[in-house]
DNA sequence: GCTTGGCACTCTCCCGGATGGAGTGCTAAC
DNA sequence: GTTAGCACTCCATCCGGGAGAGTGCCAAGC
């Protein structure tokens, strides 16, 4: 990755100072960023010539860009790159800012609820679009099964996780068990095969189903293709991918062209590249930062991603972060982002000891 | 209402054919409809002049409107309610188009997810915002209340109605019953109060628990207190209101600068005046038709709603519909709503007959 | 050798005016 | 009642010019 091939040294103290406050004045005011402003507001001892040649250096290095001849500099995807990996300051997030956080967290109970929130909390606090994602359950750490009779064939099946989630799933079956015979299937699948991930729950009932065993006995056979099933009907769902406040994004000025602004909802509209990204960064500890170009979704349309994972790597929970413009204030959102993941990873923990008894 | 002045013997059938020609091309081009293009198109035998002094009659009558005085006649909203309710010729379904949205429909489940379903194929077939709501379940019928524990703190509660609809809810409570006790309170509530409206049955549960006999019989208390519990975390809930396809009317010409479609995604952002307006047809029978000035949510963003009941007045499931520009296909998307709404309303009632053992 | 003032150059944005086209309303003739 | 003709209005587009912003470069200064 071109990241690497960026030292830090590259740039000397001055070009670093001049590289952060372009970032900084552009990404608070939207605007190219001149060597006078630059002069003006930037608290250098310099003239604006001065500063033109180092503006100069940095725009032949690959940091800087400038949209037309006589307009000012704006940061490339690299500028930004280099920005948040060695000049960006974070802001702290005051205690008033926590405590809102953590009461809006608490507040939710199911974890789809929860990320609900999240998102849309994300979405207001950072004024862009917030986003969660719950991948599939393949990994959820299976603490109980119940089974419920809602309708002549159907059973609604209640799967909780140790980490607290609930999930359930109706499933259709020619002749159901009676009650008496649910709580049978339900203890025995739970004593069964606690705290195993779904995936491997599946592979056991299955395997037990085709083995000698299930043949000569009925009750074993019934409750396996009961439980698989269930199984089989929650895996394969992608969980959900929620975007919050897309409308945020109008006020943006970059987006305030028309077209621009259709490519955008388009972009949104269509989810899988996103869906994408962030399954693969389920794996990755710690806050994200993709800028631009250097993902799939966020190349072609200026957009960065901040999200980070909620949960431990053995057992994800999911994802939280914004998207937004590559203008956006990293120094800012990046503290936010990352202590909203764990809030979330912490209520939910909790809410996951709650259940171990 | 001003549509009942409206007389149809207003307009000389020859207006009315100006006016529905006038209302069909403006529909198919988008663009205002001169004297010359209606007297080449539109199989009159009439020079332009004539049909000018037509449309200026139109005009006259408040059906017809200039952008500019140099520019052609586009219909009033009064003009499209005239046409809706005289002019319009609807488009019967073919086959096909109903075998696939039989097939669609039949695929989902739970109510939410049925609706689902019907508001995206809405919005893929008539390439506008398909909507699907559903409402506060007060009037939802009940067949059975079951419980599940889920946590140490933590019930699940799942509700039948007799119509297949299945909700559930996580309730908190100190010191949960066990499980045999579990089961002895869901038979004994589903039993009592099967076949009462969910707003009756937590009326009487509060009456019960008020009541002298509560006071001596502590097992019937605990019974109450977890039922209406339940039943009060169900009902405030304005379920959900779906929109789908948002950025199908990215494409629409109305809408083609940033400002109109700036105002037109926070119309749909805030959703209050519409769940309001749904609320209201929820006791109408039939399929409603809103145009423009119409309603307080599509006046102002030059929008029209077509949308229809699910489930017969008395337990509604909710509405689906479609949303978009005034100038839409009313001819195509009226029998198109009215057939989807018929298909869901089929399908639950069967999921519903299923359900009653 | 770095810094800086000066200056010419470039590019965008905005404004005003001219032009062409589309469509109407009116009138007079059929 | 219908229609051709005509004057009129309004919009969309193009064009040129001027103002403003910002740069790059050069030469002078410290």
């Amino acid at each position: 990755m071109a990241r690497d091939l960026m030292n830090f040294d590259e740039l000397e103290t001055r070009s670093r100072d001049v590289l952060r406050e372009i970032v900084m004045q552009y990404v608070a005011t939207g605007e190219p960023i001149s060597s006078r402003s630059l002069a003006r507001r930037g608290g250098f001892e310099l003239s604006p010539a001065s500063l033109r040649n180092v503006m100069a250096d940095l725009e032949d290095l690959g940091y800087l860009s400038q949209p037309h001849t006589s307009a000012g500099r704006v940061p490339t995807d690299r500028g930004y790159r280099f920005f948040i990996d060695h000049l960006m300051k974070s802001r702290r997030l005051s205690q008033h800012e926590k405590d809102v956080i953590d009461e809006r967290v608490s507040r939710a109970d199911e974890l789809d609820e929860v990320m609900h929130h999240a998102s849309s909390l994300l979405s207001q606090l950072s004024n862009q679009v917030g986003l969660a994602f719950i991948p599939t359950l393949h990994h959820l750490v299976m603490r109980s099964m119940d089974f419920v009779q809602v309708g002549e064939r159907k059973i609604l099946c209640v799967i909780v996780g140790t980490n607290g989630v609930i999930v359930n799933q109706i499933i259709e079956i020619q002749d159901p068990p009676g009650r008496e015979e649910l709580l049978r299937i339900s203890s025995f699948i739970s004593g069964e095969f606690h705290g195993l991930a779904l995936e491997i729950v599946r592979e056991r009932m299955l395997n037990i189903l085709e083995d000698e065993r299930a043949r000569h006995d009925t009750m074993l056979a019934r409750t396996m293709r009961l439980g698989s099933e269930a199984v089989s009907e929650v895996l394969p769902h992608e969980r959900e991918l929620h975007l919050e406040g897309a409308t945020s994004i109008l006020d943006k000025p970059e987006f305030a062209d028309a077209e621009s602004m259709r490519k955008t909802f388009l972009a949104f509209e269509e989810k899988e590249k996103l869906v994408d990204i962030l399954n693969r960064c389920l794996n990755e500890d710690g806050l994200q930062i993709l800028v631009g170009a250097e993902s799939q979704f966020t190349r072609n349309y200026n957009f960065s991603l901040i999200a980070t994972r909620c949960g431990s790597a053995s057992s994800p929970l999911g994802m939280v972060g914004v998207i937004g413009p590559t203008r956006m204030e990293y120094g800012r959102l990046a503290p936010l982002v990352d202590y909203i993941g764990k809030a979330l990873s912490r209520k939910i923990e909790e809410s996951g000891a709650d259940n171990r008894d």
